[in-house]
DNA sequence: CAGCATCCCCTTTGATACTG
DNA sequence: CAGTATCAAAGGGGATGCTG
């Protein structure tokens, strides 16, 4: 039972733990950058991220539905993540992020 | 030297480790319901905080520059917070995460 | 290529008690 | 009233190595 799953009656705690993690809107962006992405393409676009958090984020984001993972059975194996439409409502939320976040880090 | 002080580029990043953690959107909402609060008035609303995460996160939130403290000096001691202009800017972001997050949790 | 298992650390969070 | 100090706990995050 991860964090995620813990009950919480507010929408704003249960959304940041959605998308509070340290990966999780970094790999949503750089799935927004590049739509279709396999795996070790997406790991070195996320910098620093190790395989353990890379594809445990990504298991997560897919169980809440922002994204897709398509797996090809072929060999060598091909699995390709993307952005489901609920992935990319967080978008421009991101850039209100990213506005906001900038504002502050010049002010100081 | 707290999280908040860490070197970061991203401005996304910068942005959650602001208003990422656990407590402080609950307070700026609290201090947006009631505009101006006492110390004990903001612990009572913000459930379940303790002292220790309360003045810390007010402390930090201060720093940043959306929170004010005013204090009084008087016996007992009185002191106000109150959201500045910069974190009002805050509340239509919560209410967007809130409503995001209110249709994530009813979808599992 | 795409990922999982294991071990470990350290930061965040919490409980409790105390002070000007 | 408005905090601070101290100690303890939990779990998120990382490094490394292994597998189908």
């Amino acid at each position: 039972m991860d964090r995620k799953d813990r009950v919480t009656e507010c929408p704003v705690a249960y959304a940041l733990n959605l998308i509070g993690g340290k990966w999780h809107l970094q790999i949503i962006w750089a799935l927004y950058k590049k739509p279709v992405q396999r795996y070790n393409e997406l790991k070195r676009r996320v910098d620093g991220i190790t395989n353990m958090m890379l594809s445990q984020s990504l298991k997560e984001l897919e169980q809440y539905g922002l994204v897709t993972r398509t797996q090809y059975p072929e060999i060598p194996p091909r699995v390709e993540y993307s952005l489901t439409e609920e992935g990319q409502v967080l978008i421009p939320f991101i850039r209100e992020l990213s506005k906001w976040g900038a504002k502050q880090m010049s002010k100081s």
